[in-house]
DNA sequence: ATCCAGGGGGATT
DNA sequence: AATCCCCATGGA
């Protein structure tokens, strides 16, 4: 067992904010899955506790490093952001493995989360080599250019996103993901688009949940229905144009409005129908 | 710009 | 049992 004292952080919100599938909650805290990781986690009295897995990881995956008072600062101004800030303060936007949360976010088409978590746990167990955490045995995330059985693929009930994580598996290797680091926001977003299955939305997850980009402000339904209730009178409004009234609005750290408002509205949401 | 196929499980009625 | 909804993309 290890520890690190992490102030402004809360785990909870951090791992069930929808930008990473592969967690189980347990009685003391978390189990996580990345890449061929799994390690445990959970908090008391400020401080992050951890066994399975190192302390430079833990500190580089949940972005402890950064500046988040200093962050959240510039998004105060925000009636509706600075409300989602004061009941989830401490989520973190996460710095995860590229080519995971790629693939995770081809499976989220018009997905909820419990099944894209069914999908993504399918994906491991047909690809990927066995891991093991004490008692607990499960699978590892597959490897890029890993996932070569269409059939195989197919029967996990992916659909029509079949063919784009296929696809994905065969052009992409890790070194794919250096050359867009370098590059700005637009660009790598252009770049990402490039790729089969990959729109605004999916682009802008990868961007922020993995590569780093914290202007990304990805559009889904959730955010969708939310911003226009809250900022364009309740009217119709484009993905397209949320984005560029977000990035407008929230600036360089957009991103973290969106997983602030995301987490905000769902969670709202979801406690309505109890 | 808008429409719709693809596709399946879970929640709601 | 029927319907709605879901962290979409791509092509018409």
């Amino acid at each position: 067992m290890n520890s690190i004292h992490a102030d402004d952080f809360d785990l909870a919100s951090t791992l069930e904010s929808g930008q990473m599938f592969r967690y189980v909650r347990t009685t003391e805290g978390y189990l996580v899955h990345q890449r061929d990781r799994v390690f445990k986690l959970w908090q008391k009295a400020g401080e992050l506790c951890f066994e399975g897995v190192g302390e430079s990881f833990t500190t580089h995956y949940f972005g402890l490093n950064e500046n988040y008072a200093g962050i959240m600062r510039t998004l105060r101004d925000d009636g509706p952001v600075n409300k989602a800030m004061e009941l989830y303060w401490g989520l973190r936007i996460l710095r995860q493995d590229p080519w995971e949360c790629l693939v995770s976010f081809l499976c989220s088409s018009t997905k909820n989360i419990t099944h894209i978590k069914v999908l993504v746990e399918r994906l491991c167990r047909s690809f990927g080599d066995p891991v093991s955490f004490g008692d607990y045995r499960g699978y590892a995330f597959p490897r890029e250019g890993t996932i070569q059985d269409f059939e195989k693929l197919q029967a996990i009930g992916l659909g029509f996103r079949a063919r784009y994580v296929y696809e994905v598996n065969q052009i992409v290797r890790k070194e794919y993901f250096e050359s867009i680091l370098g590059k700005p926001y637009e660009a790598a977003k252009a770049s990402l688009m490039d790729l089969p299955g990959v729109g605004e939305k999916v682009a802008d997850c990868v961007l922020l949940f993995s590569l780093g980009f914290s202007q990304a402000f990805p559009v889904d339904t959730w955010i969708k229905k939310g911003m226009e209730a809250e900022y364009f009178h309740g009217q119709r409004t484009s993905s397209a144009k949320i984005g560029a009234f977000a990035q407008d609005r929230f600036g360089l750290f957009a991103g973290y409005a969106q997983q602030y408002l995301y987490h905000y509205w769902r969670e709202r949401g979801r406690r309505f129908h109890r």
